[in-house]
DNA sequence: TGACTATATAACTATATGGTTATATATTAA
DNA sequence: TTAATATATAACCATATAGTTATATAGTCA
């Protein structure tokens, strides 16, 4: 039995790990953000992200593969909106975090400033 | 100055993609496992996950980097915790999700069941 | 200082991943 | 049926990643 439980443990973790990994790349982030207020189809998306086409459709098929988009065919456009709205409440959690930290520590804070000021110029 | 907010946020969201990839490996879930009721050293680690301890080592390394644990070396053992609990609330939410999805399911919920039978026999 | 234990890191390997270019595929209209 | 537009996928490439084996490094004790 305890073995069983393990089994068990071992997919859920695959399952959660998956999930993260979603998530953790900025191209996706964007794409996930620019869905926030509503869905979008892929020529959007392709706008909104800055990648190419081919790029931003091969990430929208991971994302629906995990679950946190659903695609709909309309017309010649295809159009995508968010399945999870959960995902949300993660990256506020984790930006809040981030957030903090910056606070924390001097350091980082002074080379986000220093690339600020790069841009004043 | 929009030259500037962009650049931030592309900051941001690779801080943030990063912060989800720390979570993304089914083996730093079950060492971030392992030190949530508290401090455990190396060697337990390498015990409770199962791998080698060089990786169970290298993973360390990387979850130090992001800033979810902390070392802390005792003698010749070091020990490592958790600095940031709120990657348990992320974890917690996550497997809300997955969870509600298993119950939706019902083809992924009968690929779970039969790995459970298997192991009956 | 040498021996021992615990841990980190180097070097390597197989596989995965993000991005690209080209093109296959899907839908629509004339 | 052909042409046009939108999107998905194949194939490729450079880089990243997880795991491994070997060994360097750190701390302690006799």
């Amino acid at each position: 039995m305890a073995s069983n439980m393990e089994k068990l443990n071992d997919i859920a973790l695959e399952h959660i790990a998956q999930y993260f990994q979603a998530l953790s790349e900025p191209t996706r982030l964007k794409i996930l953000h620019s869905l926030q207020d509503g869905e979008r189809n892929v020529s959007e998306l392709t706008e909104l992200s800055g990648c190419t086409q081919a790029n931003v459709s091969k990430h929208l098929s991971l994302l629906a593969k995990i679950g946190l988009v659903k695609r709909e065919s309309r017309g010649t456009s295809v159009y995508y909106n968010i399945a999870d709205p959960s995902i949300y409440t993660l990256c506020e959690l984790v930006c809040g975090q981030i957030g903090s930290r910056l606070a924390d520590e001097a350091p980082l804070r002074a080379m986000l400033l220093s690339s600020l000021d790069k841009f004043n110029t």
